[in-house]
Parts: C-alpha cells; sequence; structure tokens
RNA sequence: GGCGACAUAGCCAAGUGGUAAGGCAGAGGACUGCAAAUCCUUUAUCCCCCGGUUCAAAUCCGGGUGUCGCCUCCA
C-alpha cells in the first residue's frame, strides 16, 4: 500500500514518492514572530505535526524543518510599539511559541532556522540570481523578475497577465514587471540591517525560506506546506527563486491545508477576529484543541466556535476513557492465567482495525477517517470489558494499538502519577465496606464526598475504578 | 475581471460510480442498590437545485443557487 498525498500543483493526489528513498525532507513554514500565534496558525503546526509523525511511523527517515520569520515589517513595527528590539521581541514570541505549541502536543521540528541567521546565504542566493539575469536592483534594492521565470504562476495556477489585472496594489514604478518582489530591502533609518553588495538592508520575505530549506534539506524538498493563503505569492515566490536558481525542482510536492474560519470567515491577524492559543489555553484543554482539529480533513475549512469544542471534548472523552479503562485493567488482571479461546479471533480483529487506520492515513492524511477506526474499537473494546475476565493478552495489545496510534496523533500520553493518597484510599476502602453491608446511604455520603474532592467512581465488572474528573 | 474551495441528519464530519462511516446531542431499553461508565436499539428513502451520462451517481458531465477564499501582509 502507498500513501497518496494532494498536491496544490497539480491539484491532484498523487503516490508519495521521496526523491531520495525512504529519507524525506519537509519544510513547514513558521510564524513571523512578532506576537502570540492563533488557532488558525495552531492548524497548521498540528497538521504538519501529525504528517510527520504519520511519515515517521510508516518508515520514512523525516527530517522536519520549521523556520521563523524574525525580521520583517511587522516585526519593526511591533518592536518600536513595545519599545524593545527586534531580536528581543523575537526571542520573546519564540519562547511563547515552543510554550503554546507544547501544550498542544506539537513535537519540535528538527531544525527551526531563524531567518537573521542566514542572511549570508540570501545575499548568496540573490547574488545566482542576478548573475542569471532573473534579478536586479534599483536604488539599493533588488527584485526578483518573475518573467524571467517561465513557470511563474503554475503553483496558483494563474498566468502572469491574470495576476497583474488582479492586482489590488499600486505597482512600484521603479519595478520592471509588476509582479516583480522584494529580495532585498535598502535600509531605512532606524531599521536593523546587513551588509550586502548592494549597501545596507534586509531580506525580503520570501527569500529567507529558500534558503533554509535548500540548507537544510538540499535543493529538492520532498513536501513543503504551509496555510493556504501563503499559495501565493510566498510560495509562489519561493518557488521562482529557488527553481530560477537551481534549474531544478524545488518541491516534490506542495501541502496546504484548509482556513479555520470563525462565524464563517477566515481567522486572521489582518482581520483581527483571531484567537490566540495562549489565550485559549486558559478555558479549554488544548488536548481537546487538537482533537478538534484533526477531527476534520486537513484541507477542508473548518469553523471554529466554543461550542463545537465543547462537543469535541465528549468525544475525546470517550477515547481517553477506554484507554484509561485497558490502563487500569491491566494492573489487576492475573498474570499467567489460561486465556480463553477467542484470543486469537480478538487479535485478528484488531489488525483489522490497524489496516483501517493505515488505509485512511494512507490517503492523505485521513485524520478524521482515522479517528472513526477508534471510536468503532472503542466500542468493541468497551463491550468486551464487560467480560469478567477478560484477556490478558487482547487487553494488552489493544492498548498497545491505541497507545502506538496515539503516537501518532498526539493523544492518550500516559498520565503522570495515578497514586492515592492514603485519605481517598481509606474512603473508597469504607464505601465498599458500606456496600457489603448494603448501607447504601453511608456508600453514597462517601461517593459524593469524593465527587467533591474531584474524583469518579465507576462499579465495573472487575472492581472499583476511579479516576479524576 | 481571473482562479479556486465548499454545500451530506438538530450540530460536527467521512465517503468521490455500486446503493449513506464515525462523533456530539436526543429518544427508548439493558446493566447498577442508586449512580457513573458502558452496551443495544433508534434518529438522512436520501446527500443545495435543475437537467444529462450510466444497468447503477451523494459521487461523473452541463447549467444554476448559496457561502467562503486567493489575486496586498496574513497559516
Amino acid at each position: 500500500m502507498t500513501i497518496r498525498v494532494f498536491n496544490t500543483v497539480t491539484k491532484k493526489k498523487e503516490e508519495f514518492v521521496p526523491a531520495n528513498k525512504n529519507k524525506v525532507g519537509i519544510y513547514a513554514c513558521g510564524p513571523t514572530v512578532y506576537d502570540f500565534f492563533h488557532i488558525g496558525n495552531a492548524r497548521i503546526f498540528i497538521v504538519f505535526d501529525v504528517i510527520r509523525r504519520y511519515l515517521r511511523w510508516r518508515g520514512y527517515e523525516v527530517k522536519f524543518v520549521q523556520n521563523f520569520t524574525d525580521i520583517d515589517d511587522k516585526m519593526i513595527n511591533r518592536a518600536n510599539e513595545l519599545g524593545i528590539t527586534v531580536a528581543e521581541l523575537a526571542e520573546r514570541n519564540i519562547e511563547a511559541y515552543f510554550e503554546d505549541v507544547q501544550a498542544l502536543g506539537v513535537e519540535p521540528a528538527d531544525f527551526h532556522p531563524k531567518a537573521t541567521e542566514h542572511i549570508t546565504e540570501m545575499v548568496a542566493l540573490i547574488q545566482t540570481l542576478i548573475e542569471k539575469g532573473m534579478a536586479y536592483e534599483v536604488e539599493g534594492d533588488v527584485y526578483f523578475h518573475t518573467p524571467a521565470f517561465e513557470q511563474y504562476g503554475e503553483l496558483s495556477n494563474q498566468p502572469l497577465a491574470e495576476l497583474v489585472s488582479g492586482a489590488r496594489v499600486d505597482v512600484d514604478e521603479r519595478k520592471k514587471h509588476p509582479l516583480d518582489f522584494a529580495l532585498w530591502k535598502k535600509q531605512k533609518p532606524g531599521e536593523p540591517a546587513w551588509e550586502s553588495p548592494w549597501g545596507k538592508g534586509r531580506p525580503g520575505w520570501h527569500i529567507e525560506c529558500s534558503v533554509m530549506a535548500s540548507k537544510y534539506l538540499g535543493d529538492t524538498l520532498d513536501i513543503h506546506g504551509g496555510g493556504p493563503d501563503l499559495i501565493f505569492p510566498h510560495h509562489e515566490n519561493e518557488k521562482a527563486q529557488s527553481e530560477g536558481a537551481t534549474g531544478k525542482k524545488f518541491a516534490k510536492y506542495w501541502l496546504h491545508a484548509g482556513y479555520l474560519n470563525i462565524n464563517q470567515e477566515k481567522m486572521s491577524k489582518s482581520l483581527g477576529n483571531f484567537m490566540t492559543v495562549r489565550e485559549i489555553r486558559k478555558h479549554v484543554d488544548p488536548e481537546v484543541v487538537r482533537f478538534f482539529m484533526l477531527s476534520a480533513h486537513y484541507r477542508n475549512p473548518i469553523n471554529y466556535s466554543a461550542e463545537l469544542l465543547q462537543q469535541t471534548e465528549s468525544g475525546l472523552a470517550r477515547l481517553n476513557n477506554v484507554v484509561y479503562n485497558l490502563r487500569d485493567l491491566l494492573e489487576k488482571l492475573p498474570q499467567n492465567k489460561a486465556e480463553s479461546v477467542d484470543v486469537q479471533e480478538k487479535l485478528a480483529v484488531l489488525l483489522e482495525y490497524r489496516q483501517r487506520f493505515i488505509a485512511a492515513m494512507d490517503d492523505d492524511f485521513n485524520t478524521a477517517d482515522g479517528l472513526a477506526v477508534l471510536f468503532d474499537l472503542a466500542r468493541e473494546t468497551n463491550a468486551y470489558l464487560q467480560n469478567r475476565e477478560p484477556s490478558r493478552v487482547v487487553v494488552e495489545k489493544t492498548l498497545a494499538f491505541f497507545e502506538e496510534v496515539g503516537s501518532i496523533l498526539g493523544f492518550f500520553a500516559k498520565e503522570a502519577g495515578k497514586e492515592l493518597d492514603v485519605k481517598v484510599n481509606a474512603l473508597i476502602e469504607g464505601r465498599q465496606a458500606a456496600r457489603e453491608a448494603k448501607d447504601w446511604l453511608a456508600a453514597d455520603a462517601i461517593r459524593a464526598e469524593l465527587q467533591a474532592m474531584g474524583i469518579v467512581l465507576e462499579d465495573t465488572p472487575q472492581g472499583v475504578r476511579w479516576r479524576k474528573k
């Protein structure tokens, strides 16, 4: 079975074949660190986190790179507003980024390069482009000449002429073509700047990704991804620069996620309708946010609302519950007991669930379908656990499967410390004694007391089970 | 003006030619001392509308309608 991915360039699902055997290089455009990131950004981080984990789990040697844009207009403006340096602003928000992203269960990338640390390479790439006649300098600024790159518009599926006629912005007279874009910007008073053959200045936005991607992953990436609003102009421009300079294909597969909307509208910083993960984290378990993101296919738009998150919460609780029960049971089941006859059959069924999960994920990372598999298995498992003495092997293997899938999707991590303190333990035992004596009033009083302490009791065929609310 | 996405039950959401997954919410039942958790049953004669192709379409084609997006910084 092979993995298929939807490629923005061809607008089709294609078989996924890495350029270099089982090595996979992924570059995802990261945040501009002028502020906390919002939940729309979070979707991208989560989506690529899952893609990366899944490919790794499927046996690929994955190298994942995600940059930080730490110099641009927004950075400069924000730093000025706050009265700090651009570097300080970057440092502050990068730290916040890692905190928020960790809460969402997103693993750090293998490399998190920063634009400001790759100026030399950017200057070199710009020089190459000038030498090749694809870029030109005007009064300390350097522009990429879009008509010089024949396939320009390929990614956004728009011929150059159409892009021009739809342009909503006044054109800089000094540019040879309206769509030419800045590779290097001349320093304005008070701005951070670096030395270059064209005088002091700073890089344009797109050049950093071209440089950092190829530096860490080579001239041809396997997967290049990001938000849908990066298709044009950002990725189109990156592609033009890189392919213009190397003559090689920049990325085999371009992957773009769908928007996260709010009130049916795109959530974006410029519209001001955004909610930061930092804020949402205060009210909602970030695991629920992650689950919410994965409950729809990554290319479809999803609408964000507090109500929807709540719906999601119940579903996730159901899965967490079954995993929790399996773990709890494993502690209680005897070690060397004769296995019941249906064990082989159960294990075979489990294998089918695994195949279904793989089929779903192989098909362009269909996490929604993948989760449905887990829900089906949860139902079957719960039913099985009604047995007084379920098979230890079945419980073990089922739990292992949930944990394995959990390691891909980012759920079911073991909770630290399940130990009860002496007092709680005594209460539970007291209730059991009361129940045996059929003193329901006393038993219920104890249960209520535990409830007030945030502990829920469940009487199961295998004994009393408790969990934190 | 150009390009594109989406439209499936009360809500969320898979499915892209073979006769509607899954979740949430609701209803009924089982289990339980009562709960909780869980299980079972039930909730779309039908997938925005109108045509067409086909033995067969939610799925393909044509035409509409609606919503959103890109063409400017944005994930």
